[in-house]
DNA sequence: GTCTATAGTAGGATAGAC
DNA sequence: GTCTATCCTACTATAGAC
């Protein structure tokens, strides 16, 4: 990898960072990335592939660099905070919703749909992992699909991300909220081997 | 209001849902409208006022539209129901995350910011009047910040209107779980008195 | 209120020098 | 690989006729 088209891929996160994908062009990213904008088709062709490029490049990154943490959540509340903490150094530095701003300007079809896609399905197969392994034992697991779950807290993860760009006290106060409600969900986990039996059966009831 | 004003709002509707934030333009709304192209200055002064009154007269005929079924509503899984019947009647009439790609258009600050959150804020405020209903003898209203949750499922649904656009499959795979899951909070919210007793013991010992 | 016309700007993409 | 220069298109916004 040359050294331009990787200044070009970061380019890209700055802008979608700073901007946002309305921000986003062939000139724009050149600027931030210092180069001359005549690079952006040398090396991509087109703004969609450089942009899909970016996306993929970025989200592998990320997930790569926080998958040891995963590996290492043993509850939800675990979990929600490594969220916490992956919001919160992104908003750091400045990559907020990179795929937030993507999955915006691939809701029609095309490249950068299938990309943005793609790239939530590595979260999505990290969140997967976790919650296999916490909710093994769990009457969660008697009931609920895990890799529908995993894909419904991706995507609540990236909706949190962009109402924080609106209102960040709101989505602050959303986070809270639910680490309170984890508190709930790890105490119904922790019973006893009797309630928990208890629980199961009026489970099958209802679901009969 | 005159037909013309109303059928600028009713094109940047349609060019939201057609196209999303990036395909937005003057030119493009106005043929959507069937009107002249400069008849958006005329009668907005620019394209983002067009975009904020969009927003926010649509936002607040949707939730008008539900707030009914907001009010009957008696429990989780009804109102993931009410969620989904929500999402589904907004994908068929092509109106699908209007709030989405106005979210994604103002992560950085301006009129379209300021909206969106007022925007968001009129589904937060019934979200959370039907929580606060649902949820008011439950061992949630002990611990959980109820506004707070009432901003995070507003947000995780935006959030699935999103993933909807690139992933339908997965969108519908996490609707679905969650609507498992609801059947055990259920569960555990019928549970009799010496239970919810024990349970709530058990709440204030981990929060202490 | 609505139209045409247009000024001025920004952006995608390519050609060709170096 | 990188640069300048440029073409062409699309956009915002305004002026002025009707």
């Amino acid at each position: 990898m040359t050294d331009t088209k990787q200044r070009l891929l970061d380019g890209t996160l700055t802008v979608l960072g700073a901007q946002g994908i309305t921000g986003v062009s062939a000139r724009s990213i050149a600027a931030a990335a210092g180069v001359n904008q005549a690079l952006v088709f040398y090396h991509y062709g087109s703004l969609d592939v450089l942009l899909a490029t970016a996306c993929r490049e970025a989200t592998r990154d990320r997930v790569a660099a926080y998958a040891e943490r995963f590996e290492a959540v043993s509850s939800l509340r675990e979990l929600l905070r490594v969220g916490r903490d992956l919001h919160a150094a992104e908003l750091r530095a400045g990559n907020v919703s990179v795929l937030a701003q993507m999955l915006a300007a691939g809701q029609h079809g095309g490249r950068i749909a299938d990309t943005t896609a793609e790239a939530i399905q590595l979260w999505v197969d990290e969140i997967e992992k976790v919650l296999d392994r916490l909710l093994a034992d769990s009457p969660v697991a008697e009931i609920a699909d895990i890799p529908g779950l995993a894909r419904a807290v991706a995507a609540a993860f990236i909706g949190v991300e962009l109402y924080e760009g609106v209102n960040p006290e709101g989505a602050d106060r959303a986070l809270a909220s639910l680490d309170q409600l984890a508190v709930l969900v790890e105490v119904v986990d922790e019973l006893g081997p009797l309630a928990r039996r208890a629980l199961k059966s009026r489970i099958k009831k209802v679901t009969r």
